[in-house]
DNA sequence: AGAAATAGTCTCATATTACGAGAATAATCT
DNA sequence: AGATTATTCTCGTAATATGAGACTATTTCT
């Protein structure tokens, strides 16, 4: 590992319990304290982090800065929130929107009228990657390659998900999926919530992410499938040609984008380094 | 400049105008093909970039995660939006949270109920250091010592603020603004909106943000100084025992953290590396 | 479907520079 | 003001980042 992997990988140490690093925590991740400090002073100066009193480290104001940018730049986000809240006033349903980063789909916005139901989803919270309609409904618009290398390297969870038992159970699966052009999900996140979802495309039809409404069985019963499914279709073919139509930028480029997912042998995630 | 550095600065591409870069951006920035791609390979598996199409990156998921950890982490945050909409619901006035990052000020939260008033503010807009309400009442409570190194090193930038002409202006301005408790600027970041602003501290009296009105001159004259000056003095001691009240997290350490804003010769920009 | 083209990775020798230990400095606490 | 602790600096050594180019993988085009 690079030492710009190593001093990357201090970021790690935050997380939902720990807000603050101190010196320790990074000599502690295997580095001298002369190289702890040089690790936490470029990323001082980058804005990563940020010093606060008492020798600990908090994260800095450029994420901030940074998620700004993002959040500008995504046209999921700016497309999506129209025609989402559009939809939310007039049907009061809970929905969210999902992105998909390659290796990674997270929650990138939602809008949540339905206040009984606990608002367990949030900007910026990873979701899992095989379980959920969220997710699925992404997973079924991969690309032929990317979806073998699914198979190849995460093997092991797609079986777990119950997404197929070899390639070929999980490509006809994922192929079953894109036809129908919705994915219904039944409390594969959080026990009790219904997702249904539907898939959101940038000009050239490749996946961008998913809207998904989440409800509660009961009200998914009382609603009656149809009428959802019909409206969650909508609602993503609107966001579609929201993004599509934007005049704005032409990739110009052709060629490759990979997804690695990178580990050196597949199906073996017991090597961690 | 370190490896690590150069590496960081790839993220600095990006910015209001500039959503994706290619790896000609970063071999620009000066670095072999190679090592662009090695670069850009370490922030990828870091998630602070993401491949798209095209052999365009850009700004990654970690990104949105990190600011979803800092929005859950930050006490101004949490704790200021309770007390800011009371106020704005009571008021009806546009205001916003300013959080200090040791050299820099950001925007982390706006409240604009008065639509007819450009929404200029945003969170994460990074915002001027030495103009303005946010920054001024800011800059008043830092340390002697903060204060005088920002009089080394910006003297040029604070004299053209009109916040002093040398240490001993600079110093009386600032203290006489800490004795007031409240600063307001007219229009010196965006024409014809006045700034009042109020500290906001932590439970060590050290100084963590601001809360600042911004409304229209007009509605300024109407609404009369003393009033609101009251009004954001009480709403920034209500954040600020909100803060200090949480009975959350010890420092349990003592010692530095001072704000070198590093550059070698004060007082000379000029020298980039 | 398959082939051409482009994106991305790997190899290897060399020189840059990251590293570690301790001294010097800067900032707070008493 | 002085003691204490956090942070930066110095410097020789060894690790490793670098650059050029070959190689592989993925995509788009036919």
């Amino acid at each position: 590992m690079s030492s710009l992997d190593k001093m990357l990988k201090v970021l790690d140490l935050f997380g939902e319990d720990r807000m603050s690093i101190q010196l320790d925590d990074v000599q502690a991740a295997g580095a001298s304290r002369a190289t702890a400090y040089r690790y936490i002073q470029s990323l001082c100066d980058s804005g990563l982090l940020a010093p606060t009193t008492g020798g600990s480290y908090v994260l800095g104001p450029r994420i901030i800065e940074l998620d700004r940018l993002v959040r500008r730049a995504d046209p999921l986000l700016t497309r999506a929130g129209g025609p989402m809240r559009d939809v939310s006033a007039r049907l009061g349903i809970n929905m969210m929107l999902c992105s998909y980063y390659g290796d990674k789909v997270m929650c990138a916005d939602i809008v949540w009228p339905e206040r009984s139901v606990p608002e367990y989803y949030e900007r910026g919270r990873p979701m899992p990657m095989f379980r959920g309609a969220m997710a699925k409904t992404i997973l079924a618009h991969l690309t032929p390659y990317q979806l073998r290398n699914i198979m190849l390297w995460h093997g092991e969870l797609v079986r777990e998900a119950g997404l197929g038992e070899n390639w070929e159970q999980f490509r006809s699966n994922m192929s079953r999926l894109r036809r129908d052009g919705y994915c219904i999900t039944r409390g594969e996140v959080i026990p009790d919530l219904v997702g249904i979802g539907a898939p959101v495309f940038d000009a050239e039809r490749r996946v961008l992410g998913s809207v998904v409404f989440a409800l509660p069985e009961a009200r998914f019963q009382s609603a009656g499938k149809e009428e959802l499914v019909a409206e969650i279709k909508t609602l993503a073919a609107r966001i579609t040609s929201a993004i599509a139509g934007e005049a704005g930028v032409r990739p110009a480029q052709r060629a490759a984008r990979p997804r690695k997912i990178r580990s050196p042998v597949p199906e073996d995630a017991s090597s961690v380094e």
